[in-house]
DNA sequence: ATTATCTATAGATCTATAGATAATGC
DNA sequence: ATTATCTATAGATCTATAGATAATGC
């Protein structure tokens, strides 16, 4: 939606509905004629990137030993915010902002919950050595939406677009072993010491 | 500096004049005769928080062995954005938005490149496995500041106040040994299996 | 450092209009 | 075929507020 680069790229404050309007190519009173406020446009933007976001994890968490989930949730989280550039932006001013309340919040430690979750889960199993898992999940969300929501920086220190498939494939091959190293999965190019002698 | 809380929490837009007035004790004119403008004082409130952040640097990175100094940054880095709560969320919101430019975005790439260079000569002596050092350095970066940049959430999912003392001791042990695994340093606790046979 | 003031602009409301659809009459 | 209704759109306008300036006080 138009709506959620603008808010995104300018915050909520600085998010005009002229300009919105204008990227739909209407004006104004016609945005609001859909939409009651320009909060509850917010609101809708924000409503439906997590609930992508809700799909994007319940798909990548099929069923199969706890690696390869990890690996399918670290490419399929790249990927999406890859391909939905203004999302990661969004998100962390979404979540730290004031206006935090539902459905933002809920949604977004829900989903961080259901993380938690997944990771505490294979630490009972003794898949990963024993951690606290919220530790964990925030450091791996920051991983992913960092690189992606300051594109200027990234690009610059990167030396490369980030959006480019090129970049996307080299993201995904370093985010997914970061994320396993961060879990304390054993990962063969992570750990060349661990070699059995 | 007040401008720097009300400019992280509200954003350039939201962040009104009358409001950093309100926290000084002045009034919005009076304000603004310490600075021609609010463009000014953001650049200002930007560019002494990343002035603060390479003293950071620049201390942690005293001589000795890698492991030691990466640890020494994480603590550093975490002890200075638990102390300045507003410093992590300023510091997104800056680099994503579309105000990145001099001398907000120049400083912080510098930083990042600085931390590339240090993890290329760490490579470079064969301490860590070699490995794209710009995309380790933003992943860092992303780690260390959402935790602080998302605080509602985070004693959301965390369960506590990140700000609470004890909760920082928890916060810099995860991080320091995570950044050490996201770096491919060896670190006991997080690889249990290359003991010595 | 303050009070008073200026100017611009933002969100929101009101009224009107145009195309499409549904219900009704012949 | 006609009338009524629905839906989306726009121009004009209202009200509030933001950044900024000028004049003044201490």
């Amino acid at each position: 939606m138009a709506a959620r680069e603008v808010f995104a790229t300018e915050g909520f404050a600085g998010a005009t509905l002229d300009a919105i309007a204008g990227r739909l190519g209407i004006r104004k009173p016609s945005l609001l004629h859909h939409f009651p406020s320009k909060d509850a446009l917010y609101a809708e933007a924000v409503a439906t990137l997590l609930e992508e976001l809700a799909t994007v994890f319940a798909t990548a968490l099929a069923p199969g030993p706890f690696a390869e989930r990890l690996d399918a949730l670290s490419e399929a989280l790249t990927r999406y915010l890859a391909a939905h550039p203004e999302a990661a932006a969004l998100l962390l001013r979404e979540l730290g902002g004031p206006r935090v309340g539902p459905p933002g919040a809920e949604a977004a430690v829900n989903l961080l919950r259901a993380s938690s979750a997944f990771l505490q889960s294979a630490m009972d199993t003794g898949e990963i050595p024993r951690r606290d898992p919220a530790q964990i999940s925030m450091s791996v969300v920051g991983v992913h939406l960092v690189w992606f929501a300051v594109p200027t920086v990234t690009s610059l220190v990167a030396g490369a677009n980030p959006y480019d498939p090129a970049s996307v494939e080299r993201r995904v091959a370093a985010v997914t072993a970061q994320v396993r190293a961060i879990c304390g999965v054993p990962s063969p190019a992570m750990q060349p010491r661990s070699q059995p002698c």
